[in-house]
DNA sequence: TAACCTACCAAACACTTGTTAGGGAAGGAG
DNA sequence: CTCCTTCCCTAACAAGTGTTTGGTAGGTTA
């Protein structure tokens, strides 16, 4: 194992990514990422010590990169309906990116959470949890959002329904991922039942907690 | 492995099931199903010829049941919106009852889709995808639901909130299948942002396609 | 030229995997 | 009592698993 030449590691782990992604992590064997990459099995360990550190070096990019943006969308002091729609659009411009990454973390982060080596992936879902709570919360506060519901079934609600998509979306297809964080944002805040009349929504809360 | 005797089968593959849910079935080893149910591992030969007619009896168990609930609703004739909230109750009354099942389609059914034992998950999910799509095609043409979204995005969108409840629901919580239903569908339909002022809604369509 | 580094191969290691074969204890049926 | 069925155990098998070790072709540096 060698720690220069981040280049080819790189290579290396977005392959690993997408058998993972496709095969599933336990499913997957070390010969068959080495397949995809065009070398043999034991060559991999000239570049990672195990196959799990390859997973867990896959895992910590994708929240890396995933927090950056979530923080500075936090940091930017938006009311909570924009704080929302910001951290879906977001949210789907991650899978956009990062696709494989989040289709292994949707898939295989229960699992992990229980092993000590990935406990990061605790902290981070409890952070994500928070941040969200928050925004919901401030909103209902606000007058934004509705009151009558369970803030947790929300929060876990609007969660869901976003990174579940890392399931079905394919980079490249007919939607973008701004338009597809549009229309998702729209069933989620306006739901998909037919206003009887068109109605005037203000983005400003009516009223505002200091 | 022998026909007759079906509570000890069941027994099993209740547990296979649970274990099959909670560890993934490619990391669970018939061992470890062994363990749970006190047996030893090749003690689960007498009741089963494979590893694999397990997780295809528990599959095939459950969309029995679900499909028989689903074409009891779809042959109600009820309105579209009365359909979609027939289907998702149900949906969550068999999360209720198939937790562990729901789970294991939920995770691997994409992956066990490509073999062709396991071909009828492809049927089971066009039928899935038809009924669902129709009933929101009739919805828009009747002007009970929005028309401005892509439909097919839209089923998604019902689909996966529904289903993932899977993965965080656990039976005697403190809401009630009928309640986690009954909020998710407000959500959805009616959405999470608050209107600003309470709107009649009527149940019937205002048009009618006959 | 000589020494060195990078990125890989070839071959094996210890271990786990799903599965099978043969046997045996318990209990009901005749 | 004997026979038979049910349900499980013991012990092993072959295939596949992640990983290690030693070697080597080709380029870079001195």
């Amino acid at each position: 194992m060698v720690s220069a030449a981040p280049e080819r590691r790189h290579e290396l782990l977005a392959t690993a990514a997408e058998v993972f992604a496709a095969q599933g992590y336990n499913a997957t064997t070390v010969r068959r990422i080495a397949d995809a990459a065009g070398i043999l099995a034991g060559s991999l360990y000239y570049h990672f010590d195990s196959k799990e550190s390859m997973l867990d070096e896959i895992l910590t990019g994708f929240l890396d990169e995933l927090w950056g943006r979530y923080d500075a969308v936090l940091a930017a002091g938006l009311g909570p309906r924009e704080t929302i729609e910001a951290l879906v659009t977001e949210s789907f411009r991650e899978i956009d990116r990062h696709r494989a990454a989040v289709a292994i973390y949707q898939k295989e982060s229960r699992q992990l959470r229980e092993q000590p080596r990935f406990g990061y992936l605790d902290d981070s879902q409890q952070r994500f949890e928070r941040a969200w709570l928050r925004t919901l919360e401030r909103g209902v506060a606000a007058g934004v959002f509705r009151a009558d519901l369970d803030v947790r079934l929300t929060y876990r609600f609007v969660r869901d329904t976003v990174w579940v998509a890392a399931s079905w979306y394919r980079p490249g297809g007919q939607h973008s991922p701004e338009e597809i964080a549009r229309q998702y944002l729209s069933m989620v805040l306006e739901g998909v039942a037919l206003r009887t009349r068109h109605e005037r929504r203000d983005t400003n809360p009516v009223t505002r907690t200091p």
